[in-house]
DNA sequence: AATGAATGAGAATTCATTCAT
DNA sequence: GATGAATGAATTCTCATTCAT
């Protein structure tokens, strides 16, 4: 009887095992022991898995932008109105937000990698220009319907994105005080207001 | 005869060192050699002006948000009218990014230490609430004087704090595509309409 | 029914890859998974053979010594003149270097441990022992003969194997420039000359 | 009072450490920490001379081939005759060989080094190729002035070079029955009778 | 018999910190 | 005040060996 294949669960096992490590201590501080003892097992097995420190980080962030974008690309096609079309990619986007809100601090050493590091940029850029694009794409339809004021395109775009992914950092300033859901979901409301006929 | 004191100066000279080999290499990958040099001082004389590494990097901090708030308070009893203020607060806030850009790789790393620690958070916090008090006391009186619409007042600050802040996070993203300080004052506008009567 | 006994094949199999990946490698650079990957096995099943590396690499060094001295006792009763005798072993001499040549890496990686090794001393000194036990019977018969001058046997039997096993460094340093087996043939004439009468 | 320069001192105390370390345990298991300790310092004050190990050991092969052969080239045009020279060369040789002796194993090391690492064997050929010349330069002087017969000159500076070498290996066969010094003299003794008219 | 997965002791290297001068 | 030399704890990574299947 063939044993069954764990490289897969393995692998997983340690990617999730080091989001946590690196979540609780920082990717600077978190020595591949702490990841081997989350993971319930040795160092060595890590080796086994990936072939360095380094190895297992990019592929956590690999791992990070893997997230689909696939609903906010089809909701451009939907037959609602522009509106309803960006309420809904919101609510999405929020729901989306609330999952990811425990890896934040990860999330961030990420970004303070990436405004040093090209390789790491260029990973985190990806996702970000495609859902650049679909806001992009969206705000056109609005400005092509008639629901929105003429506009630029990309500011607009960019000004949502900006008080998504920024929304972060204010939560981070001050969590107890801030609900992130809400308040991301506030902000983007007041600028459809700003933008709509 | 005694000799000046260089205490201060030296202080200074090696936080101001510190500071860019940080903002080169990363809080993580710095080493007290890479300051020294930077700071054209030997390892050991570090160790004269600062206890330890951590010492080090809390006083960066310290001075970090040692940044002044005075003209914005000043700003809130000037008499024209709130929106001139709030668009002048704007200028303000947008020469002052403009200096702090070339620190953005630091910031982020003080802001991904403080999204765990909380003493760092505490400080990073502090001129964020300043920040958060002088919006919202526009915002009111903007919405006394009839300026603005009948606003949660928190919510809007918020996202003009998520503006501003955040628009640092999209930069880095794409350091190229975005015109930075351009980009902060489009946001705002764009907020600012949806929220003028 | 008892499956064949594979174990004499594999044992020899499993020597003749670690022999092989300790002359690519050197003995100190090669992991039992190379040797294991050489041989087409796994690491596991190294250790069905052989009880550690240690013992891998004994018997490694009791197969070098295994080489048949047969024919040079043999020659000592032939029916020839001594001279010739000795041009007949160094012939089998040198066609044996030939073989062992590409052994040579891991022959001197034997050597230097044999320079600190007892153990492994003793195993490397028994066929030299013989050896010079042949090459002493051969010019005692030689000087007995006539054929050579009254020498001092031993001294003469050392010079011998000197040149044989000698040449070996000087190939080392220097291989695209030396052509082994012409010179050690000789090498060997050259004394030969300066010992006949 | 500036200190004392105390970095070419410390390099040599490494150096001489390491060959201490290495000519006991093997270059293969020596660690770091044994070198240090040879050397009544700590692991890390190595690392502040010498940027890896690897380094350490050419620093060590680089000492070894800096013995000189100022005497050997000087010899050549000395006025006495050939078979002279030879064995003043002879005598000189050996007497070094007395010296080097204690490093044997070490040396054994280099050479099976050599013969795998092109880097290694290039540094090793320098010192036998100036050998090879004065030696060559020396028979032909010999042949020259009718005291060796006609001979390839290459053959015998090479046989010589065997000679030399090659006992290194034989008396680590049996270093109680061999002796170095002694043998090489007579090897050598046996050759010149060999080639001498 | 064979293996692939797992282990953990051990090695090289780094670097914050100390301290004699 | 200043420094360069020294330290050793901590960290990444390797690899001989074990063992359940």
């Amino acid at each position: 009887m063939p044993r069954p294949d764990v490289s897969e669960e393995r692998t997983q096992q340690i990617i999730a095992a080091a989001i946590s490590a690196f979540v609780k201590l920082g990717i600077a501080n978190t020595r591949m022991e702490d990841i081997a003892q989350e993971a319930g097992l040795s160092k060595g097995t890590i080796y086994l898995y990936f072939k360095s420190r380094e190895e297992l980080i990019f592929a956590i962030l690999d791992s990070f932008i893997a997230r689909e974008l696939a609903y906010a690309t089809e909701l451009l096609t939907t037959d609602i109105s522009v509106v309803e079309k960006i309420n809904k990619l919101i609510d999405i986007v929020v729901a989306d937000m609330a999952q990811i809100k425990p890896l934040t601090p990860l999330y961030l050493d990420f970004i303070a990698l990436a405004a040093r590091e090209e390789s790491v940029r260029e990973i985190l850029q990806k996702p970000f220009d495609e859902f650049m694009e679909v806001f992009c794409a969206l705000i056109e339809q609005g400005v092509a319907s008639g629901e929105f004021r003429n506009l630029n395109v990309k500011e607009v775009a960019l000004a949502m994105g900006t008080l998504i992914d920024g929304s972060i950092l204010i939560w981070v300033y001050d969590p107890e005080f801030i609900d992130l859901e809400r308040q991301v979901k506030a902000s983007l409301q007041l600028l459809l207001d700003g933008i709509t006929v």
